[in-house]
DNA sequence: GATGTATCCTTGTGTACGCAACTAATCTAG
DNA sequence: CTAGATTAGTTGCGTACACAAGGATACATC
């Protein structure tokens, strides 16, 4: 005797389960198979990935903060992680003594080059074993376009 | 003197910083506007929506722990939840004695169903705000093909 | 200048979850 | 029937992060 419990289908729901399994799958296909094994967690690689693409490889904590979607406090925990392995520095800020930038190290930059490296071997297989280029960029630019996704929705 | 420390720009990169933010931004959405003000996380809302499209409204917890993507040792933690909220029973498994049925109770489905609309009404605002009705289906069907993701992943 | 407000960041504290180790039940082979 | 292997689940422990509160600096208004 199985009631029907839930009635709305709406084709939005179905986006909304893939989009979140996918985040899923590929997340901890990257932790497995790249990021665990050399230490480093998720939000560690990202971090050092927003740090190599900022210009003089420096953010300030806040904007980290906003790039990652972390709070202030999980931004200051992580920092503490890389600043302990030798991947960031702190530097004051001339003009306002309020922030700290956290500076991408030299050592910090090789290890994301070699990490990242096969970051991106992994995620071509992930992508191009199941879509071609087109969809891919089809997909990419769909993303892009939903609120907080597409470049108006921070610093870049 | 900004040395330039990232070389590749794979369409991958692209597609997966995207997919990484929009995850982070629905979900966040998701859980400030409906989940957090209901005493609901994240994988609680997804357990009780789970269990509401199962068979007689119950899973295995090794069931769960697939679709949740999760580890049995998560799915144990967040039923304790579940059933101290009431909106969830053990059941033991009468062919198997190792499997006890996590089953959504009657005040489950009813909460299930309170916040589903809720949910499903900011999920509509999100994704058609940017989106008309063929691009998300078009999304929706592209994130369908990616490994993991599709239905011949995981029991459904 | 003084005083209020906003911004940047850190420090307790609590929680959700992964990992490893474990128990218990089932299946498989001899 | 016994012995190992597989499967379902829990528990102890460590960690990444959110929340709330607080400190320090900057800015704005008088």
């Amino acid at each position: 005797m199985s009631r029907q419990v839930l009635t709305t289908q709406a084709i939005e729901l179905d986006a909304f389960a893939r989009l979140m399994r996918a985040q899923s799958v590929l997340r901890r296909e990257l932790e497995a198979e790249v990021l665990s094994p050399r230490g480093l967690t998720f939000n560690d690689f990202e971090a050092l990935l927003h740090l190599a693409k900022a210009e003089n490889q420096r953010l300030r904590r806040v904007d980290l903060s906003a790039l990652l979607m972390l709070t202030p406090s999980g931004v200051t925990r992580l920092l503490d992680g890389l600043q302990a392995a030798g991947f960031v520095e702190n530097k004051q800020c001339a003009g306002d003594a309020r922030v700290t930038w956290a500076v991408l190290t030299d050592e910090g930059a090789q290890t994301l080059e070699c990490v990242g490296a096969i970051h991106t071997e992994v995620l071509r297989g992930f992508f191009r074993g199941a879509l071609d280029e087109q969809d891919i960029e089809r997909l990419s630019e769909l993303l892009e376009k939903l609120p907080g996704v597409g470049s108006g929705s921070c610093a870049g």
